[in-house]
DNA sequence: GTCTATATGGGGATAGAC
DNA sequence: GTCTATCCCCATATAGAC
């Protein structure tokens, strides 16, 4: 998210500055440490600035935590959107529903704080906050009931799996990962391969193949 | 867990008396509310004591915790290994894993606060606790990869999928299930079918069939 | 925009009476 | 076993100087 207006020196800590600054700090902690072990003296000091200072760009540590989350939405929704819209019309579903499991993982291991930090702290949060955050959601879920159910029409899914209950698992799946995925044990890209396997075609042994 | 000594009247809250008591309201709690919400007055107002009499019963709200914790994992894990050994010693490959995945997810979504607890809160408490935790987790986990792996070895699943890592996945998208579980909108048992549908034979429409 | 205070509240935890 | 009372710390948030 960030884009400060300028330099991108010392990367790793120091001196970021403004209310993207803050933001992008607060989304790498809350992702680290979930939401109730950060507090705005431990954002402000990663930032490089006084607890009091971070009232000039937020109204509250919720506004703060409100904006991460639906960042964190917008970004894996837009990667998931650009991925599928990218592929020529007449894809055919198996690549299609492995283009988005694989543009959900990235966004959620590899690129962005945001949506990691989404994933982790929206059950710890407080209810207004999970609140606010419900339309983004429900947006973004859409999108995968959408997709899920024209890759359906289209035969090339089984016409007994109930959608919404298909986008829970799938979704819920993905996002299980974010407790254990090491990206020294393999990609997310790789990773995102075993999951479409997984769910398009099972574990069993069969008989046929 | 409870078993309190003695009487069972006032089901829904009052009075809940002695060390288990304390540790049923608490793991109930921690279960709807996570754990950086839930106060050792909130759980003491819950008991109907008050805040500083519960420092009889522990140490620490660590030691509530982490007790949680390891019941958590008991549960589901005597759950399990009661489903498996139950069935007759030549049961195939995937009546065995239905039988397991149902039991793992009835421990989580019908049976026990403390299970649900433990999988909603483990990301959310301190990191001692989530180490003393750790034990009692890895002997759960090896009792899966010791099924998962019999049963490759059986040849009823794919010999080209990593054990731990199906592991991961299984265990992953059985437990974000809590997040939106609904009773009314069918069992867990009913729940438990369809992910065993589609983890054995994904939900791609196959030409063959 | 950031600082230095400081107000205010809630948290875990302890001491000693009953 | 439970109570009351209290200590101490850290959290969010505010006020006003620079």
């Amino acid at each position: 998210m960030a884009q400060n207006t300028a330099s991108k020196l010392n990367e790793t800590s120091r001196s970021a500055v403004g209310r993207d600054g803050v933001l992008d700090i607060a989304a790498r902690l809350f992702r680290e440490q979930g939401y109730g072990s950060v507090s705005l003296r431990k954002i402000a000091e990663a930032a490089g600035i006084k607890a009091g200072s971070i009232y000039y760009h937020f109204g509250s540590k919720d506004e703060i935590v409100a904006a991460v989350l639906d960042a964190g939405i917008q970004v894996v929704h837009a990667s998931m959107r650009d991925a599928v819209t990218a592929l020529p019309a007449d894809t055919d579903g198996e690549t299609v529903l492995r283009a988005a499991i694989r543009a959900h993982l990235r966004a959620l291991l590899d690129v962005s704080d945001y949506t990691s930090a989404n994933v982790r702290i929206f059950g710890q949060v407080p209810q207004s906050v999970r609140d606010a955050n419900l339309p983004t959601r429900r947006a973004y879920e859409a999108e995968w009931d959408s997709l899920l159910s024209r890759l359906q029409e289209d035969g090339a899914l089984k016409q007994d799996v109930d959608i919404r209950r298909l986008r829970l698992m799938l979704i819920g799946a993905l996002n299980a990962t974010l407790d254990w995925f090491d990206p020294d044990r393999g990609s997310a890209d790789a990773l995102s391969h075993t999951y479409a396997d997984v769910f398009l075609n099972g574990i069993l042994e069969r008989k046929d193949a």
